[in-house]
DNA sequence: GCGCCGGCTTGATCACAGTCAATGCCGCTC
DNA sequence: GAGCGGCATTGACTGTGATCAAGCCGGCGC
């Protein structure tokens, strides 16, 4: 009707990737709190070195490679997951394949966490990807004791939902070039660009991500970057590295 | 570039309407938490009768009529809500006015909580709007001592996400006839109508109110309806009344 | 090296939803 | 009752982004 019914190939096949009977079971070792890259942004930035280990007992890491899934629609909601590093793209797909994408999670994400215990998205490893996994009743209790992991999970509730709707507003409201736009701009602030820095961005997702993402056909999506290429906002020298030349231009190009 | 440019004219004339400086300000005084139809889905669900009346002591109950504003995207978030009556269409405004309406807000759901103090949305009552009105920190503090509080907004927090994420998948792969096939649904859904009954649907929103939701033009959600009819899905005696006359083929219209 | 495959780009064409415009309908005021 | 204004519907036309199709590029295996 609207957008490519069959087209996705990866979204089909995901399924097979997927190794174990258990969700996200590639390795399960104890984490390394100590360590952690992501410590300090994740639920666990509430607790103090001492509490930590309480955390730790409870949480197993998961690695994923490319294309692995960590969950899948439809599927019973056993465990949540701090990302720790990598990427995933998190999406529903209608009966007939068409798929958007809601969500390219980023390391100290909290992913899983679901209303009524069943999930409405499925999650997939676009790289390298590791996660701390908790069964989401072994969380519970921990926040009974601890109410300020509550609280620390609602703040991140709270971005999210915030992200989500200025998604929203992009593919709802916006034209193939503003949605591009403000995409690469998300993208580069999420990134942790210095404002002293050259601007560039590592696309870590494919044209079709991107194009689901948004709610556009990849021909669009290409189209759009070759537009901001021949304007001068951007350069590509590889299809997956985008350098912003005009970064004003870029955000004037976001219209919001 | 997409859509509709400045033609709606309730959002711009909408500053017009508010009334005092104080966001939401109309009568301030006590709700009567006994009464209160929202007791037991709203936050104050987890409340027993005799903690009740400290959460009372915090609140103000403020009133709205149709069109009136009860926050405005940019101004700073100093309180939160419990819609009590009514409803309230939530909506982001880009530069040039086009309009992206994200929640049409229910009585029991928990509004204005922003992760940055600053609204990113603006609130405008539909119908008739009675809502129950906290000074953000004050309730900060009582979850400090009701760390209940925190998990039951986590609760509906996660409920509107999943909205949210529901509208971005009919906003960004769905076709015109999917998209009011799938708002059709979930209004009646929420209406709480029960299987026995005809179902019908009191719309209390525009066609221009709906287009913004769904990110469509106000001609295109008519030409639907009008679709909908022909096919004898549903029957419209009045524009704002829409009788199902075939659900089964409703819901096989939201493709999802 | 060669061939293959997946992903990206580009071009040509088409259809669907947006735009513009006219009309209808209903409620409100005078 | 007449006139007005807001909202909804319908029609005619247009333009944009989807579709279909071809070609390109880079990586990988043989």
């Amino acid at each position: 009707m609207v957008a490519n019914p069959v087209r996705q190939t990866d979204a089909i096949t995901a399924g097979i990737v997927n190794l174990a009977g258990v969700e996200g079971c590639r390795h399960g070792y104890k984490p390394d709190c100590q360590q952690c890259e992501i410590r300090t942004i994740a639920i666990c930035s509430v607790f103090g070195a001492a509490e930590i280990s309480e955390v730790q007992k409870l949480a197993t890491t998961v690695e994923l490679g490319p294309g692995e899934v960590l969950f899948e629609q439809g599927d019973p909601a056993t465990y949540v997951y701090n990302l720790v590093s990598g990427r995933l793209r998190l999406f529903t797909l209608l009966t007939d394949g068409r798929r958007q994408i809601t969500n390219f999670a980023r390391p100290g994400e909290f992913l899983g966490f679901a209303a009524d215990d069943m999930r409405h998205s499925s999650a997939e490893a676009i790289t390298q990807v590791s996660a701390c996994r908790f069964v989401k009743s072994d969380l519970a209790q921990l926040s009974e004791r601890h109410p300020k992991i509550c609280k620390r999970i609602l703040q991140l509730k709270e971005r999210e939902l915030e992200t989500t709707q200025g998604q929203l507003v992009a593919v709802g409201r916006k034209s193939p070039v503003e949605r591009v736009a403000s995409f690469l701009c998300s993208e580069l602030e999420a990134s942790g660009w210095q404002n002293s820095q050259k601007p560039v961005i590592e696309l870590q997702m494919t044209r079709g991500d991107i194009a689901d993402y948004l709610g556009l056909t990849i021909e669009t999506v290409s189209r759009t970057f070759t537009k901001l290429r021949q304007t001068g906002t951007i350069s590509l020298p590889r299809a997956e590295r985008v350098m912003v030349e005009d970064l004003e231009r870029l955000r004037d190009f976001q219209e919001s």
